[in-house]
RNA sequence: CGGGGCGUGGCGCAGUUUGGGAGCGCGUCUGAUUUGGGAUCAGAAGGUCGCAGGUUCAAAUCCUGUCGCCCCGACCA
């Protein structure tokens, strides 16, 4: 491809709507355009990479016994009725309605037509398993897009779908992506980990989630520096730590605590450590007010929380609320006396002679102890992990990553095929659910997270198996003839050897050139200037070193295989 | 939806406080000189100041409404 008729408009300045690096790049190197919020156009170098990304999916669903389909973004709203989900995704489902008044959905997902397709057509236990997947756009009306390409209101997605006879049968499909899903994100050149998950509203009870390694990922995620253990921050597994054996326990003590508030305020005011206190949260689960405690310098996890409670919505209780049923304001709230139900984090439970609010505004009670002052619901682990927290596996202890969601496998059991009513004969003739599981990747968010992992103060550093092109021959001088002759024939050389070539033939200084090319992160540049070729030699620099190697011009082409090829 | 910010040539911004000439840098076009890391000089084109009302002799500027965008929070691949 030549430069000159390339369409890859580069800007200079960085758009001002751009926040994260991935974004930014993606804008300014003409890859992408937006059209709406969350919602973009790929240019020729962005579609590129796509496809690349793709068709490697693609190769390892297809591997895996995968079948590829292509269903209907435009789905008819009785699908979602039946399966509850038309009232559950809320705002988040785009939905239109035809000439007839009839309503549509734009599908965030496709559980329900390809359950509906298989159960129309699949009744008998010896169809099984079957395993479709579809890459295309998928549409969420996300609260708030943001990031570009990272979160989008439409986005494309790899999701495949397996159905299979049991559980047995799911527990091997279900390997069979986790196995696949490493060979994509392998091949990919990303730099990734797999972690245990939250399997969320969906359900099941089993989920994984493939995360590409960048600074500034959404999602926190620890691992053990020991041992294989990883997970979602949101999933990771506490323990309780150490009890204080030797502390005896101290009488009660209520203090007077004007105006002092917050864990800080009490950690100054009575100087005691933020972790010799407990913080009492209230929560609003289903409509019953319940609290949470647990150490003053935790974090509660709320996914935890409402997981051990199983209750449908939990949110922050409001301070209104609060004060009428414990009678003070937020900042004196404490256990002692409370008339609600007590969730306590395992770590509340060897904890000795704590201080924390005594339901009465600037006051707060000294030397409270669990079980003599105060008996809880249920003493369960609800607070986020954190780095140096003892790996629940083994010895070892948890590190913190931060990482960028591409990919989410999921079990889903029978959840769909239940509420669908998609069944098939067993082999005694009676009739079961399917059951299912399904597997997402973020294709266009791939794209995102491999800018946003492989970047430097000049640009892309495209992965050699997604990058658009392989290689870019840039003529130092467009006016000088030998120059141009010999990156034409160098051009026509790599191509013959079945390389993906850009040649940089415009009419613009080696600066412009240069900077382009960095900018667009194509991994090989070759450059041809006049010193160098009088000695029959041209440069050969890898996108991500700062060294060049000067090469006889015969020898070209294999070094340039050798460095793309392996 | 709550909080914050922004809409002015293609991009980045100033001008808005205190109403009266629509400006700057980059980019684009023409010509010349340049050619190893985003050149220089000379010239030129290009804007309903997001949109709709209102106030005023006069609105980018003041008022009302509305649309869009960005950031923080809850949601998620």
């Amino acid at each position: 491809m030549r430069s000159s008729e390339l369409f890859y408009p580069t800007l200079r300045e960085v758009p001002s709507e751009a926040e994260v690096v991935s974004h930014q790049l993606l804008l300014r190197a003409g890859f992408i355009r937006k059209a709406s919020g969350g919602v973009y156009t790929y240019l020729p170098l962005a579609y590129k990479v796509i496809k690349k990304i793709e068709n490697i999916v693609r190769e390892e669903m297809d591997k895996a016994g995968g079948q590829e389909v292509l269903m209907p973004i435009m789905q008819p709203a009785e699908l979602w009725q039946k399966s509850g989900r038309w009232e559950v995704y809320g705002d988040e489902m785009f939905r239109l309605q035809d000439r007839h008044k009839r309503y549509f959905a734009l599908g965030p997902t496709h559980e329900e037509i390809i359950t509906t397709v298989v159960d129309g057509d699949v009744h008998s236990y010896r169809d099984l398993p079957l395993l479709l997947y579809q890459i295309q756009n998928k549409y969420r009306d996300e609260i708030r897009p943001r990031f570009g390409l990272m979160r989008g209101r439409e986005f494309i997605m790899k999701d495949l779908y397996s159905f299979d006879i049991d559980d047995q049968g799911l527990d091997v499909s279900y390997r069979k992506m986790y196995h696949a899903y490493n060979q994509i994100f392998t091949r990919l050149g990303l730099d990734y980990r797999v972690v245990e998950a939250d399997s969320g509203a969906i359900g099941g009870d089993e989920s994984h989630e493939f995360m590409v390694l960048a600074d500034n990922g959404e999602s926190e995620i620890v691992y053990c520096d020991n041992c294989d253990y990883a997970a979602n921050v949101e999933k990771a597994v506490c323990t309780a730590g150490e009890v204080q054996q030797n502390d005896e326990l101290l009488p009660l003590e209520k203090i007077h605590t004007p105006g002092q508030r917050t864990i800080q305020d009490i950690a100054d005011y009575l100087k005691v450590g933020k972790d010799e206190q407990i913080k009492t949260l209230m929560y609003n689960a289903d409509g019953e007010l319940i609290a949470a405690i647990l150490r003053g310098d935790r974090e509660l996890n709320e996914i935890k929380l409402k997981n051990a409670l199983g209750c449908n919505e939990l949110f922050m209780a409001s301070e209104d609320d609060v004060r009428i049923s414990c009678g003070a304001g937020f900042g004196s709230l404490g256990p002692v006396g409370m008339d609600l139900k007590i969730y306590a984090d395992l770590e509340v439970a060897v904890m000795k002679n704590f201080t924390c609010g005594a339901n009465l505004d600037d006051y707060h009670y000294k030397n409270v102890n669990l079980g003599r002052d105060f008996v809880p619901e249920a003493i369960i682990d609800i607070r986020n992990a954190v780095a140096g927290d003892p790996c629940p596996l083994c010895e070892g202890q948890l590190k913190l990553l931060r990482g960028i969601e591409v990919g989410h496998i999921f079990k889903l059991g029978t959840n769909y095929s239940d509420a669908m009513e998609a069944t098939f004969r067993d082999q005694n003739g009676q009739s079961c659910p399917f059951v299912m599981g399904c597997y997402g990747i973020g294709i266009s968010r791939t794209m995102a997270a491999a800018v946003e992992q492989n970047n430097d103060e000049n640009g892309i550093i495209w992965p050699i198996p997604i990058a658009p092109y392989h290689v870019i021959v840039v003529p130092v001088n467009s006016k000088n003839e030998e120059q141009t002759r010999m990156a034409e024939s160098i051009y026509q050389i790599l191509q013959q050897e079945g390389l993906e070539v850009i040649i940089d033939d415009r009419d613009e200084r080696a600066g412009v050139k240069f900077k382009d090319a960095d900018l667009i992160g194509i991994p090989v540049r070759i450059t041809i200037g006049s010193k160098a070729l009088q000695e029959n030699k041209v440069e050969v620099k890898k996108r991500w070193e700062k060294e060049v190697e000067l090469l006889e011009i015969d020898k070209v082409a294999v070094r340039v295989l050798e460095i793309i090829r392996g």
